[in-house]
RNA sequence: GCCCGAGUGGCGGAAUGGUAGACGCGGUAGAUUCAAAAUCUACUGUCGAGAGACGUGCCGGUUCGAGUCCGGCCUCGGGUACCA
């Protein structure tokens, strides 16, 4: 009965992706087809995500992150490589502590508890993920090697403490984040944040500037914009560093150091000014017109932003300084608020002329403008300054023995001078500042030292590792908890085992993620890592994750590798441990506001014609689409989305579409459209699996067919090969529409849709199991090696070349692919829109670029 | 402020300096259906009746030819050292 056939192939049809996406998990846990095992007989692949913080609930951008670095495991692995792609938790933070002061929860049992959440969430994804290897960056096991680490550091003296401002507020007496204050003022407390002075522990990273800067060259596997940002981060400058003597200043401050990139201006130079935090403003306190200066400098934020934007504004101390080669000339010294004590000598010389910051000051405060640089295509006797400050190339100008030369001869006459009147040196700078990993918080891996009376700072021996943090903390009163936990902190002294105290610092979190995935290669051992498994798993093959670490965490990740090797964790060859980076874009989604301006999620609003409206009726405002965020509201919660639709759907759509790279733009109808397809590709394989046509074999059906399957195994590979994912979804879905349409024989159509699922598999690993296992394939289609593309299938008999007059497009002739340059002149010769466009003169110019275009100049 | 990106149809986006808009969404028409959903087929940058003209954020340049290269802007996003 036709009726009954029709109701079993419907049946057949639909792909429940809830009993099948289980059903194959199961089947890779017992064959521990992820399991990753040292075998130096195979060559290996590490493939690693950014690891998250555990902050309780996935996003569609782990979703997106963590898929794509699927794509690349399950690809890599079908290549035959033996991969390893593990995955930990980034756990230590503030988060953790805000919800301790919020919710009265402990701060580990929140981070526990959102770890298993979030396991909870992302094992449904179907990642090839070797769970084995997980931890958490706050378990002891783990922070406890980061301890011992911190001590062969300080053995290498790599490690050590110095003053260093934090922002403090004074109300809640405890230290804030950058991110805690807003507009100068406490989060909490609204208290004016003040900046304060601490003993701090640093990493010695400036020292490693050289090497650092220099190595970005052969990162040829990372992004362009991401080695130039780390190559401005490091700042290399090659300048002079010389003494002005002074005059009126206090004892003890004779000369002023200043260091400068541009001693050619010399001459142009009106006023010197110093940091509020120079030893010589700290020294004119005395005075309380300065102690107030310097004070309302420091209310301005300790950001390198704050600090730029603020309003230029000086004080001027009354002290002059020499010019060092105009006898006579002295020059004001000012307290400026925009020189920062962190760089140079925190002391400047001022040129107007040329500095648009110092423009803007010697104009506000009425300073001499002097042009010592002049644009060669300007008259030097008329050249002057208005409001913009002059920054290119030319020759100097009233600059005495300097007129005349090019600005770089000026700066090394300038540089002989200097030297040899013995006030200072030509040297090489660098923005970059060592590494300050104090934090003076709970949640963080306590920093291994004790402070002993007589023995001063001493590490911890390593047989007490790990110091852990204590459990009975409260978070009642604000500042570091471990401050007050007198039990905690009082110790013996490890080297003359006297009472002493416990340093209560604890260590920035980016300290947790510098080394975590040499950590993975061995995640259970009892020392920092292990030679054999560093020697054979590192470096990361292929490292992916957000843009927004593209300086601080892959900066300090590239210091850390070094600092291990140097105290033997790492292998000379893994100083640079990530061989290839991939940056990714976020995920965005429109934000909805309901009448009364509060912020709806999407499943809060409905639409109806021309917009949405809230569940009530009422109007809803639509916002722009923007990174999804809790407290814009716009989040689209992948849990519903693979409950709704399955993993592979959420997979396929976060795949589809946008350019890795970029941001991408969540929407449900993109969601049901990506559902649509795999259901279509289902349909199809069943389709195929249950036909009972005779074979007719028409030939050219077959060998269409074949050309269409080796096209898209050489689009769906390079598009993978070349993080273009999109590009194989398009792919993927071409071939689909010409296998839907072929009428070529079963047999053939069957390896088609074999090499549809395993070139589905990376993306759409359930589905291609289920579609593998029903056309017939062997074993896993996850354990099936990659399609090999035949380049002979590649290949098209003729081709069709567009016809160009003066560069528009006008005509087009469909040629064999192997025309020679002479017949297809006589072709395109003979053509009519050419004849026409010509009408009987002969052509200027006839370009042909051989199988691409053909152009005619009139 | 400074450093780094990005801007292409109604929408997401393709395009080794060589046919701008692949592929998908949406839309229109048709097939199927008692009807709908689902599915399938065709069309779909804008203006224009048409020939054709215009078109890749803006202005200028290089080139036989520019989304692509160069110079100058605008807007949006990321980072800015204690968010991770």
């Amino acid at each position: 009965m036709p009726g009954v056939k029709r109701i079993r192939v419907k049946l057949m049809s639909r792909y429940n992706a809830r009993v099948v996406e289980p059903k194959w998990q199961e089947a890779w846990d017992s064959a521990e087809v992820f399991k990753a095992t040292r075998d130096e007989t195979r060559e290996k692949y590490y493939v690693l995500e950014m690891f998250p913080y555990p902050s309780g609930r996935i996003h569609m951008g782990h979703v997106r992150n963590y898929t794509m670095g699927d794509v690349v495991a399950r690809y890599k692995s079908a290549k035959g490589f033996n991969v390893l792609h593990p995955m930990g938790w980034d756990a230590f933070g503030m988060p953790a502590e805000n919800a301790a002061m919020e919710k009265k929860v402990h701060p580990g049992d929140w981070t526990y508890q959102n770890i298993a959440d979030m396991r909870a969430q992302l094992k449904p994804m179907g990642l090839s993920i070797d769970w084995t290897r997980e931890f958490a960056t706050c378990d002891p096991e783990y922070y406890g090697q980061q301890q011992a680490m911190f001590i062969d550091m300080m053995g290498k003296d790599l490690v050590y403490r110095k003053n260093a401002v934090v922002n403090w507020d004074p109300v809640d007496m405890t230290v804030l984040a950058n991110e805690q204050v807003e507009g100068g003022r406490g989060w909490r407390s609204g208290a004016l944040v003040e900046r304060k002075e601490l003993t701090q522990w640093f990493f010695k990273i400036s020292e490693f500037s050289e090497d650092l800067l220099d190595a970005l060259d052969g990162l040829t596997e990372w992004p362009e914009k991401v080695r130039i940002m780390q190559k401005n981060w490091i700042g290399k400058s090659q300048g002079l560093q010389f003494n002005f003597k002074t005059l009126g200043a206090p004892k003890g401050f004779e000369e002023l150091e200043v260091y400068t990139t541009r001693s050619d201006t010399l001459f142009g130079a009106s006023f010197t000014a110093i940091s509020c935090d120079h030893p010589l403003a700290k020294a004119l306190e005395s005075d309380p017109k300065i102690a107030a200066f310097n004070a309302e400098c420091r209310q301005v934020g300790a950001t390198e932003e704050a600090l730029e934007t603020a309003e230029k504004k000086g004080y001027d101390t009354g002290i002059k300084v020499a010019h060092p080669f105009e006898a006579g000339c002295e020059l004001p010294l000012y307290i400026a608020n925009f020189v920062l004590m962190g760089y140079g000598t925190g002391a400047i010389f001022g040129c107007p002329a040329h500095d648009q910051r110092d423009l803007d000051f010697a104009r506000k405060y009425d300073l001499v403008i002097t042009p010592v640089v002049c644009d060669e295509a300007q008259d030097p006797d008329t050249f002057s300054i208005g409001s913009e400050a002059y920054l290119g190339d030319g020759r100097i100008i009233n600059s005495r023995f300097l007129d005349g030369l090019s600005i770089e001869d000026a700066k090394l006459e300038v540089n002989k001078r200097i030297e040899a009147m013995g006030l200072g040196e030509a040297k090489t700078n660098y923005r970059l500042r060592d590494w300050g990993v104090s934090r003076q918080r709970y949640w963080g891996c306590p920093i291994p030292v004790v402070h002993c009376e007589a023995c001063g700072v001493v590490p911890e021996k390593k047989e007490n590792l790990p110091i852990e943090l204590p459990k009975d903390v409260s978070f009642e009163r604000p500042g570091n908890p471990l401050d007050r936990h007198d039990e905690w902190r009082n110790c013996d002294c490890p080297s003359c085992g006297k009472p002493a105290q416990r340093e209560t610092d604890t260590m920035d979190t980016f300290v947790d993620s510098s080394w975590y995935y040499a950590r993975f290669t061995n995640a259970r051992a009892d020392t920092p890592t292990v030679a054999e498994d560093v020697a054979y798993w590192m470096n990361v093959d292929q490292y992916i994750g957000g843009v927004e670490h593209a300086i601080l965490h892959l900066l300090y990740s590239r210091f850390f590798a070094r600092a291990m090797n140097l105290t033997g964790h790492l292998p000379k060859e893994a100083i640079e441990p990530f061989n290839a980076l991939f940056t990714q874009g976020m995920v965005c989604h429109e934000t909805y506001k309901d009448p009364d301006g509060k912020w709806l999620t999407p499943d809060e609003v409905k639409p109806v014609s021309g917009g949405y409206e809230t569940a009530d009726a009422r109007p809803v405002t639509i916002g722009p689409s923007i990174k999804m965020s809790k407290s814009k509201k716009n989040v689209v919660d992948p849990d519903d989305i693979i409950d709704q639709y399955g993993a592979d759907t959420a997979r396929w759509f976060v795949m589809s579409d946008s350019p890795p790279e970029r941001d991408v733009e969540w929407t449900a109808a993109g969601a049901d459209a990506a559902w649509k397809h795999l259901q279509r590709v289902w349909r199809l394989a069943d389709e195929i699996s249950q036909s009972t046509e005779v074979d007719k074999a028409d030939a050219k059906q077959v060998k269409d067919l074949q050309k269409a399957t080796h096209r898209a195994i050489d689009d769906v590979t390079s598009g993978i090969e070349g993080f273009a994912f999109n590009k194989s979804v398009a792919g993927l879905y071409q071939f689909t529409n010409t296998l839907a349409k072929s009428n070529a024989d079963k047999a053939t159509k069957i390896e088609a849709m074999k090499v549809m699922a395993q070139m589905m598999q990376p993306m759409t690993p359930h589905l291609a199991e289920e579609i593998w296992a029903v056309m017939g394939g062997t074993g896993l289609v996850a354990q099936a090696p990659w399609p090999k593309v035949d380049p002979a299938m590649l290949k098209d008999d003729t081709v069709t070349l567009p016809i160009q007059i003066n560069g528009k497009r006008r005509d087009e002739i469909e040629v064999s692919a192997d025309i020679s340059k002479e017949e297809l002149e006589k072709l395109v010769m003979a053509n009519q829109t050419v004849e026409r466009a010509l009408d009987g003169s002969a052509p200027k110019k006839l370009i042909i670029v051989p199988g691409r275009i053909v152009n005619v100049v009139i």
